[in-house]
DNA sequence: TAATAGGTATGCATATTCGTATGAATTGGA
DNA sequence: TCCAATTCATACGAATATGCATACCTATTA
C-alpha cells in the first residue's frame, strides 16, 4: 500500500475545518482548545505544504478562496469520519470512568434530573456528568451529548430508544385567573384564554382545536420557549401553561385548570443514545440508571 | 458547532490506520517517514487517550484487539477522506514546481519515456518526474500515481482518459529461430513454437487460437512477466515474443515472424489521470505533454 | 474624529515531540 | 541449541510546536 497520500499533517486539516466552519481563528482556536496564533501557523503550514491559498486575508476576516472551499467539502468528510471515529472510540471504552454529556429540556434538568444526578454521583464518583440544556434536539451523532431526554422517538435508525412512560400534561394557572374566567360549558366558549405558549408556530392550537377549542392568535399573546420563564408568568396570572402534572401539583400556588375535562394531552418520554454507545459500559451505566430513576418518578 | 468530538489527535489516528494496516511499526515508520519510536509513542498516545487498548502486545507482533478492529473501520473511512483531500489539493494546486508521479510498464518506461521525460524536464525545469514501474495498474485513486499509461481504456469514471493510438503487435523472433521452424501453411501447424510469455492465464493463447492458431500449454514454457527479460530470451532464440512494431523493429537481431500474415494485434495506449487532478496546472502541463509525444511517437 | 472591540501576524521563552542510540524480547533458521 | 534478524520499548539530546505578550489592522461606536 502506498501511504503518500496521507502523508501530511491531519491536525492542519482539522484545524484548517474548524476554522472555516467557525470563521474566524479567534473562535476556531477557542474551540479546539488551542491559542490563535497556533492556529494562524498552522494554517500558514498547510497552505504552504498544499501550495494553495485557502483563506484570503481580506481585512480582520479571513474569506474561503474557492480552492478553499473545494478543500472544505474533503475536510468535512474527514470530521464526520473523525466525529464516528471518537464516538466508536467512547463506545468500546470499557472504562467506568470519564463523562457523559446528558442532553435534557429546562424542566427536566432543573426538575428531576438534579436528584437523579446526586444519587448517581453517589453511586458512580467516577463518572463526571455534563448536563447541556436546550430545547433543541442535541446532535447525538455528533456527540454534543451521549445521551437526551426527549419527548419524542428519534427517526435515525443509528440511535437507541428507551420509552420511559408518558407525561401527562395539565393546563395549569392560578386560581385568581381561572375564577375570573367566564363560565362556560365547552371549551369553544373560552374566546379569552391567555396561554403562554412555547413559539408561533401552529401545533398547539391546532391541537386544542381539534379537541374543541376555538383560539386564534389573540390566545397566544405571550411567547417564549423558555419554560422557567412561562411558569414565572403563569404564576404572575398572566394566563394558563401546559405544564406536566408530577411538576405542576408541587406548585402550591397553581392548581389544574379544567381539572373535569381531563389531562390535556400525553407526551412520551423517550431516553435516547447513539447506538455507538451502547458498548460503553460508562454510557450504559448512566442510561440505564436515569431510565430506572425516571419511569420510578413518572409511575409513582 | 461543538467540536470536541473532532478534538483528539488526528494524527494519531493515521498512525494507527498507517500501523494497523502495515502490521508493525516498523513498517508505518518507513511509509510515514517517521521512526518507529515515534510511532510507537502515538499509539500508546492514542489508547491512553480512548482509554482501549488497540493492540495486543504478544512477543514481538502487535495484533489488533476487537476493540481495535472495530476502531479501524472508522479509521479506514477517515483516511480514505485523507486521500481525497490530499488528492483535490494536488488537483487545485496551481503551482507549476512540485512533482508529478508516471506509472508505466517496463517497455514504455525503457523505451518511450526517457527522451520525453528528458524533454519535459528541459521545458519544465521546476516539476519533479517520479516514475513508477510496474505491470499491476496502479491507484490512481490512492494517488499511487498521478498520470498512468495503460493499454485498456479505465472502467472507473472519476478517471479521465485519453486514447494516444494503437500499438501495432506483431510477434518477433531472431532469423535463427524463425527458420528452423518446419514449414507451414496455416498458423494450426505451428505445434511446436515456443512462445514466451506474461503469465500462465489463457488470454493469450485463446486470442491467437481464435485467430486459427492450435496452442496448448505445450507451447509456453517460459513464463515471466517482466516484458525486457522476454526481449533478451528472445534475443538468445528460445521463441517468439510479442512486441510492438516502433519498438521491435528496431532490433536489429529481431524480425518480424510470419510477415505475410500481418500483426497479430493491436493494443490501444491510453494516458489515464484522476478527474480531481484535471485543474491542476502542473499535473495537466505533463499530462498534456505525454499526450502530445506519445502520439508523434505512435502515428510516425 | 477618536476610542473601543475584535481580529490576525510575529518575537521569544518554554513545553512538547521527535530522532538516535540502546536494550529486551521473540522468532526463524542453521 | 545457538545465532542472526526483527520488533517493540526506553533514555537523552535536539528539533519543533506552542503559548504569552505584543504590534498592527479593520470595523463599529461615541
Amino acid at each position: 500500500m502506498n501511504w503518500s497520500a496521507v502523508n501530511f499533517d491531519w491536525n492542519h486539516t482539522r484545524t484548517f475545518l474548524v476554522t472555516a466552519e467557525e470563521g474566524t481563528l479567534s473562535a476556531a482556536a477557542k474551540a479546539l482548545g488551542l491559542t490563535q496564533p497556533t492556529l494562524s501557523r498552522q494554517v500558514s503550514a498547510l497552505e504552504a505544504d498544499l501550495g494553495i491559498t485557502l483563506f484570503e486575508r481580506v481585512g480582520q476576516r479571513l474569506v474561503l478562496t474557492d480552492s478553499g472551499m473545494e478543500l472544505l467539502e474533503h475536510a468535512r468528510v474527514m470530521g464526520d469520519a473523525a466525529m464516528q471515529f471518537s464516538l466508536a472510540a467512547t463506545g468500546q471504552s470499557q472504562q467506568l470512568e470519564g463523562s457523559v454529556i446528558i442532553s435534557a429540556g429546562e424542566l427536566d434538568a432543573t426538575v428531576r434530573l438534579p436528584k437523579i444526578i446526586a444519587k448517581l454521583r453517589r453511586e458512580e464518583p467516577g463518572i463526571d456528568i455534563e448536563v447541556i440544556v436546550t430545547n433543541a434536539a442535541s446532535d447525538l451523532k455528533r456527540r454534543e451529548a451521549d445521551i437526551a431526554i426527549r419527548s419524542f422517538r428519534p427517526t435515525q435508525n443509528d440511535l437507541i430508544a428507551k420509552k420511559l412512560g408518558e407525561e401527562v400534561i395539565w393546563l395549569y394557572g392560578t386560581k385568581d385567573y381561572l375564577e375570573q374566567l367566564p363560565p362556560f360549558k365547552d371549551f369553544s366558549e373560552l374566546t379569552d384564554i391567555q396561554i403562554i405558549a412555547f413559539d408561533r408556530s401552529n401545533m398547539v392550537s391546532d391541537r386544542l382545536n381539534q379537541q374543541g377549542w376555538q383560539l386564534s392568535k389573540h390566545n397566544f399573546q405571550l411567547i417564549t420557549s423558555f419554560q422557567l420563564l412561562q411558569l414565572e408568568l403563569c404564576k404572575e396570572g398572566m394566563g394558563v401553561i401546559f405544564f406536566p402534572e408530577d411538576m405542576g401539583d408541587k406548585e402550591t400556588s397553581l392548581v389544574r385548570a379544567f381539572e373535569h375535562m381531563g389531562p390535556v394531552m400525553k407526551l412520551p418520554i423517550w431516553l435516547v443514545c447513539h447506538q455507538e454507545l451502547r458498548t460503553s459500559l460508562r454510557v450504559r451505566r448512566v442510561f440505564d440508571f436515569i431510565a430506572d430513576e425516571f419511569s420510578q418518578i413518572l409511575n409513582q
